[in-house]
RNA sequence: UGGACCAUGGUGUAAUGGUAACACUACAGGUUUUGGUUCUGUCAUUAUGGGUUCGAGUCCCGUUGGUCCAACCA
C-alpha cells in the first residue's frame, strides 16, 4: 500500500549565524537562559530600508526564541536628536508589525553613567584631560604609528574629580575638557588609546532638561545601557566590530564596579556575583543592507530633502520606510525581502531587483485589481447602441482560490461599467503591427478583458501629425465574459475605461533616483575630482526621470473612492497605490513597482 | 605601511570535513480572459597558489582583492 508513505522529510530550517549563537547561548544556560536584545535607533532622523533589516533582526530574533527586544532611543546627544523622530521610529516599527518590550531611553541611564564613571576616576581609570580637540587628535596617533600619552593622564585623583563635576556645573565651555579612560595610547585598536567618556555640551535635553551638561558618548554608553538593562544580544552592524574589544571591557569594570557597591537607580536584572562570562552583554555584528542604485546615509537624503530633489522625507522615491510606505511596499513585502537577503558578515552591496521581486511575490497575492489607463486613446465600439451602458463584475483578486483551484468571487468582485465609448492604453494599439504584436490593430479581434470580444474595423489619424485619434471596432454581442459565446481562443487581452463612467486620475511613476549602481562611491569620487560636495556632487548621478507624474490618466470610479495606502494592481501595467493626497475628486496614485513585461521578447 | 574582518553563478544566501543547494535576475519553452500568475528547462574549475586529510567551499599557510578603525557623532 502507498498509504505508508517515506516520512515526510522536515526541511531543516537554517538559521543565520545570530540565530544559531543565541540558540547555542540558550541550550548553554547562558544568562541564565535569559534572551534580551534592543533596537538602539538615534532618534535623529527617520528610519530607512537599513534600518528594517536591523529591527528584523533585534525583534525577529527575540520573537523566535521566546526573549523580549527593547526599543531604546539612543539619545546621547540633544545636539541632534528631537521627540518629534522618536513618534516617527515608533510609528515605522509598529508598521513593520514588532512589539517591543519596554521603550527605554540612554538617557534614563545617565545618572548611573555619571556614577560610574565617577567610580572609574576613583580607581585610576579615567582622568579629565584639558587639551585642545587639536592636541589630543595629534597624540592619538595614526593606525600606523602608536599615540602618546596625555600630559593630564596621570594628574591627582582628587583633581579630576573635581574637575569631573565642573564639566556638569554649566561653567565649563565645551571644547575645554573631556573625561577620558586611561587605557593604551599604543594599542593597534584606535578605540583603546583613551577614549573619551564624557563631553561638555552644555545643553538642555529634550528629555532631562537642564539637568546635564556633560553627556557621556557612545562608547561609555551603549554597552552600559546594555548590561543595566540586561541585554543579553547586542546586535549591530559591521562598523562596530572595533568597538567590541572596548565594549567588552567596559563591560567588565561594570561589574567590577557593581561587585565594589557602585549603586545604580534602575533596576538591573544582572547578578553582581557569578561568572561575568555567563551573566554579561555581549555584541555581535552582521553585515548592513546596500542595495544598488539607492542612496542610504542620512547626510544626503537630508540634501535631497533640502535642496527639493524629492518632496519630504516620504517622498516615495526616498529609501526611508515612510517613504517606501507611501510608495506601496507592504510591511510584508519589506520582510519577505529582508529575508531573501539574509544576515552574514560579507559586505555585500544588494540588488534592488529583489526587493522589487519581493514586492511583487506579496502584492500578487495582496493587491485588488483595478482597471486604470495611463494613456488614453478612445475606441468607439460602432454596433453597441448610442446612450446604452451594462454592468459588468469584474473579480478583485484572482489569486484567492478555493481549494480546487477555482477563483473565489464571494466578497471578490466589483462592477465595471462598459458602454460604447472606451479609453484603451494607447500603445495597445497599432496600426501597422509588427510579427510579435498581439493586442489590437485593424482586421484583428481582441479580448476586452471581462467584456466582449471585438473585432478593430479602423482607426482615424491626424491629419497632420500622424496620431492615432479614434479606434474603431465591432463587438459580438454574444462573446460576453462568462457566457458560452467568450470560450474562444482570441490572443491578445487589453483593458479599458468606459469614457462615461471612469474618473480622470493623477498617476506618479517613479523610478530609482539614481543613475548609476552606487552612487556613495559615485559622488565621493565626483567630489574628491572636481572639488565640490553636498548637492553638486550628487546632480551628475541624479536620474532626471525618477519622477513622471502623469494627469491624462483615467481609473475606475470605484478605485477613486478607496482610502490611502491601498494596494492596488492598475491590470497589466503594475502594482500602484493609492497616495495619502488622494480624494475622490482628485485620485492620486504612486506606481509602486510594474508588472515583469516580457512583451518583445 | 598597524590592527580587525571578509571572498561560493549576474545578485544575494545555503551546504556545521562527505552528492555545491535555494531565491531573485536573465534566456528558452508550455499553460493562461493580465505579454501578469503558474509550470518546465538552461546558466559555477567555490578569488588564487600551496598544505593537512581516504575525502576540503569548509581546516592551516601564503598571494590577490575588498570592507572597517585615527568625530568632543552614533
Amino acid at each position: 500500500m502507498s498509504t505508508s508513505e517515506a516520512p515526510v522529510e522536515e526541511k531543516k530550517e537554517s538559521l543565520n549565524f545570530i540565530e544559531q549563537i543565541v540558540k547555542d547561548d540558550l541550550a548553554a544556560g547562558k544568562n541564565g537562559g535569559r534572551l534580551q536584545t534592543r533596537f538602539p535607533p538615534e532618534p535623529n532622523g527617520y528610519l530607512h530600508i537599513g534600518h528594517a533589516k536591523a529591527i528584523a533582526m533585534d525583534f525577529g530574533v527575540a520573537e523566535k526564541f521566546g526573549g523580549v527586544c527593547n526599543l531604546r532611543m539612543d539619545d546621547t546627544n540633544p545636539q541632534k536628536e528631537d521627540t518629534e523622530y522618536v513618534e516617527a521610529i515608533k510609528r515605522d516599527i509598529e508598521w513593520l508589525g514588532f512589539k517591543w518590550g519596554k521603550l527605554v531611553y540612554a538617557s534614563d541611564y545617565f545618572q548611573d553613567l555619571w556614577d560610574f564613571a565617577v567610580w572609574c576616576i576613583k580607581t585610576g581609570k579615567a582622568y579629565v584631560d584639558e587639551q585642545t580637540s587639536e592636541e589630543i587628535a595629534a597624540q592619538k596617533g595614526t593606525p600606523t604609528t602608536p599615540g602618546t600619552n596625555s600630559p593630564f593622564r596621570d594628574r591627582p585623583i582628587e583633581e579630576s574629580l573635581s574637575l569631573f563635576e565642573q564639566m556638569n556645573s554649566g561653567n565649563i565651555e565645551p571644547g575645554k575638557m573631556v573625561l577620558r579612560a586611561k587605557i593604551d595610547m599604543a594599542s593597534s585598536n584606535m578605540h583603546f588609546r583613551d577614549p573619551f567618556m564624557y563631553r561638555v555640551l552644555n545643553m538642555d535635553h529634550w528629555r532631562t532638561g537642564n539637568k546635564w551638561n556633560a553627556y557621556p558618548m557612545y562608547d561609555f554608553t551603549h554597552g552600559q545601557c546594555d548590561y543595566l538593562e540586561g541585554v543579553t544580544h547586542s546586535i549591530c552592524t559591521l562598523e562596530f566590530v572595533s568597538h567590541r574589544e572596548l565594549y567588552d571591557l567596559f563591560v567588565t569594570w561594570m561589574k567590577q564596579w557593581r561587585a565594589e557597591g557602585g549603586k545604580t537607580t534602575v533596576d538591573c536584572e544582572v547578578p553582581i556575583d557569578g561568572d561575568i562570562e555567563d551573566n554579561r552583554s555581549r555584541q555581535f555584528e552582521f553585515n548592513k543592507l546596500n542595495l544598488n542604485y539607492t542612496l542610504m546615509s542620512k547626510r544626503n537624503l537630508l540634501i535631497l530633502t533640502k535642496e527639493g530633489v524629492v518632496n519630504g522625507w516620504d517622498d516615495p522615491r526616498m529609501p526611508t520606510l515612510c517613504g517606501i510606505r507611501r510608495r506601496g511596499y507592504s510591511p510584508e513585502s519589506i520582510l519577505r525581502f529582508i529575508d531573501s537577503i539574509g544576515y552574514t558578515t560579507f559586505d555585500a552591496l544588494n540588488d534592488i531587483k529583489l526587493m522589487e521581486a519581493a514586492a511583487r511575490a506579496d502584492l500578487n497575492d495582496r493587491a485588488t485589481r483595478i482597471s486604470a489607463v495611463i494613456d488614453p486613446v478612445k475606441v468607439i465600439i460602432t454596433n453597441y447602441p448610442e446612450g446604452q451602458s451594462e454592468e459588468l463584475e469584474v473579480i478583485n483578486n484572482p489569486q484567492l482560490v478555493d481549494a480546487e483551484g477555482n477563483v473565489i468571487t464571494e466578497g471578490n468582485t466589483h462592477t465595471i461599467t462598459f458602454s460604447r465609448e472606451l479609453w484603451i492604453e494607447r500603445e495597445d494599439f497599432k496600426a501597422e503591427p509588427d510579427k510579435k504584436f498581439f493586442r489590437m490593430y485593424p482586421g484583428k479581434e481582441t479580448r476586452l478583458k471581462s467584456a466582449y470580444i471585438v473585432n478593430c474595423t479602423g482607426f482615424k489619424a491626424n491629419e497632420e501629425t500622424g496620431e492615432v485619434e479614434e479606434i474603431y471596432c465591432t463587438y459580438d454581442p454574444d462573446s460576453k465574459a462568462g457566457t458560452e459565446g467568450a470560450n474562444r481562443k482570441v490572443k491578445g487581452t487589453i483593458h479599458w475605461l468606459s469614457c462615461e463612467h471612469c474618473v480622470p486620475a493623477e498617476v506618479r511613476n517613479y523610478e530609482c533616483l539614481w543613475t548609476c549602481e552606487n552612487p556613495r562611491d559615485a559622488i565621493k569620487q565626483y567630489e574628491k575630482e572636481n572639488g565640490v560636495r553636498g548637492i553638486d556632487a550628487m546632480r551628475p548621478f541624479l536620474n532626471p526621470n525618477s519622477l513622471n507624474v502623469n494627469r491624462n490618466a483615467y481609473v475606475e470610479k470605484w478605485a477613486a473612492e478607496l482610502p490611502a495606502l491601498t494596494y492596488l494592481q492598475f491590470q497589466r501595467i503594475g502594482y500602484y497605490n493609492v497616495d495619502p493626497d488622494s480624494t475622490p475628486a482628485h485620485p492620486v496614485f504612486n506606481s509602486t513597482v510594474g508588472l515583469k513585461d516580457s512583451k518583445g521578447k
